[in-house]
DNA sequence: CTTGAACCTTTCAGCCGATGTAAGTGTTTT
DNA sequence: AAAACACTTACATCGGCTGAAAGGTTCAAG
C-alpha cells in the first residue's frame, strides 16, 4: 500500500496524524530526527509526504525544496502557520496542498486521497531543474513536449538525477548501463554520454554534463562554475 | 501562453475573475453558454478549467467528471457553496484544488500557477479508465508503472481516447495510423488491433476494445453489453 | 447444415533505430 | 613534447516493430 511519511514535531500532533492515516489504512512513517531529513523521509519510500514548517532546526519549507528539486513525490504541507505569505512561499516551492490546523479529519483524508490518485503511476518520475523523467520509460518531459529516451541514455540520466549535483564516477555509471563493472569499456561509456549530451543540447536542457577530469561526472546548472 | 477557461454564471463575478487572470498575464476564454460545455471547454484548447459548481441546467461537478474522465486538464473548482459534503465531492470525482469564494486574489494565482507548473510537460496526457496515455511519446501510466507502446498502437489507443465510448470506423483508424484512407490494407489495420487488444489484456486494463460487425470498433468498459 | 462474408490469429521477412567497436582527433597535465 | 585522458565519428550488428500472406474462426442468412 501507499506509505505516508509524517513529519512533525509536535508529538500529540504527530500521534493524532499517525493514527488518522493507520486507521485509514495507510501505512505511516513518522520521522522523528531532524538531521538528513530529506534521506531519511526517502528511506522509508513513501508515496506521500506530509509536512509541517515549524521544525526543531530546519525549515519545512526547506525539506520540501529539496523533496521537490530531487524527486516527483507529492508534498502536503500542513501547518498551524495561518499566513499568507507562508502558503504562497510553499506554493511556490512546488508543494502541492497546503493546509491549516486544525484540520478536519475528512478534508485531509480526502486531500491525500486526492494526490495520490493524481500521482498514480508517476512513481517512477524524478524531476531535474525544468524537466521530470520517467526512470521506467525513460519518458521524458520538458517544455510541455515528450520524448523516449533510448534506454541508455535515460539510464545515465536517471543516475545523474539521483545524484544531483553530485559526483558520479564511471564505476556508477557503468553498473548503472551495465549491472557490471568488470570489463567495463570506458569507451562504450564515453560514446553514451556523448549522447545523451547532444540529445540534452538539442533540447535545450537547464543542465549539463561536467567533466572532473580523472574522477567522473556531474550534473550542473547551465554554464555553472565548480563552487563547492 | 497557458488559456485559462472560466466556467462561472455569475457576470460579476465571471468580470473579476477575468480581469485577475488578464492583468497576471493569462489569456482568457469565458464560458456563457451551457450546452455541449464539455465540448466548448475543449475547443478553447486551455491549459486549466476554473469551474463554478452552481451553474443553470448542469451540475458543475458533472463538468468536472466529464473532464477528467476524458483529458489530463486541471480543474480549480471554486465555488460560494462551502461544506465540506462538496468540496469532498469534487475532490473525490479528480478536481485538483476546491476553493470556496470569497477568495483573495492571491491565493487564487498562487494555486493556479502552482497547478499550471505541476502539470507542465504533460499536456498530451490523455485519460482512459485507471490509466493515462501520452499521445505523443505513447508513454501508458497504469497501475503504478509505465510502459511505452509501439506506436501504431499508441496511435490507436489515442484515436479511441478521443472518442470515448463512441464507435471508431476503419477509416478514421486508417486515417490515424497512415494518414490516408486510400489503399488501405484492411489485414495491416487488423493485425495492429489485435496486438493492441494483446497488450491490453496483458496490463489487464479496465477497457476492452469491442468490435461492431460490419462498422468498426469501440472501446468500452470491461465486459460491458452494448447499452448504447 | 451449408455457405460466404467479415473478422481474427500466426508466422515470417524487411526495415530502422539503438548499441558497441574501432579508429582517429582534441585537450590537459607534467 | 609526450603521455594520459577525453571526445567524436563511422560502421556493423542486433532486436523490435511492421506489413504481407495464409489459414482459421465466427456470424448470419437461406
Amino acid at each position: 500500500m501507499k506509505r505516508i511519511v509524517i513529519v512533525e514535531d509536535e508529538p500529540f500532533m504527530r500521534d493524532e496524524l499517525r493514527e488518522i492515516f493507520e486507521k485509514a489504512g495507510y501505512p505511516v512513517t513518522c520521522i522523528e530526527e531532524y538531521d538528513q531529513v530529506t534521506e531519511r523521509i526517502l528511506e522509508a519510500a513513501p508515496s506521500l509526504v506530509l509536512l509541517d514548517i515549524n521544525l526543531p532546526g530546519i525549515s519545512g519549507f526547506e525539506i520540501c525544496r529539496t523533496l521537490k528539486r530531487k524527486t516527483a513525490l507529492p508534498v502536503l504541507v500542513l501547518t498551524s502557520r495561518d499566513q499568507m505569505k507562508d502558503e504562497l512561499h510553499a506554493l511556490d516551492l512546488g508543494a502541492d496542498e497546503y493546509l491549516t490546523k486544525p484540520c478536519r479529519k475528512e478534508r485531509l483524508l480526502a486531500r491525500t486521497a486526492n494526490l495520490l490518485r493524481r500521482y498514480e503511476g508517476r512513481g517512477h518520475l524524478r524531476g531535474g531543474e525544468g524537466f521530470l523523467l520517467d526512470s521506467q520509460t525513460y519518458t521524458l518531459y520538458i517544455h510541455d513536449q515528450s520524448f523516449v529516451l533510448p534506454p541508455n541514455q535515460g539510464k545515465l540520466l536517471a543516475v545523474f538525477l539521483a545524484h544531483p549535483d553530485e559526483l558520479v564516477t564511471k564505476e556508477v555509471l557503468c553498473t548503472a548501463l551495465w549491472g557490471t563493472t568488470e570489463y567495463i569499456d570506458e569507451n562504450a561509456l564515453q560514446v553514451n554520454l556523448t549522447r545523451l549530451k547532444k540529445t540534452m543540447k538539442e533540447l535545450a536542457m537547464q543542465q549539463r554534463i561536467e567533466t572532473v577530469r580523472g574522477l567522473g561526472y556531474r550534473l550542473a546548472a547551465e554554464g555553472a562554475t565548480d563552487e563547492v
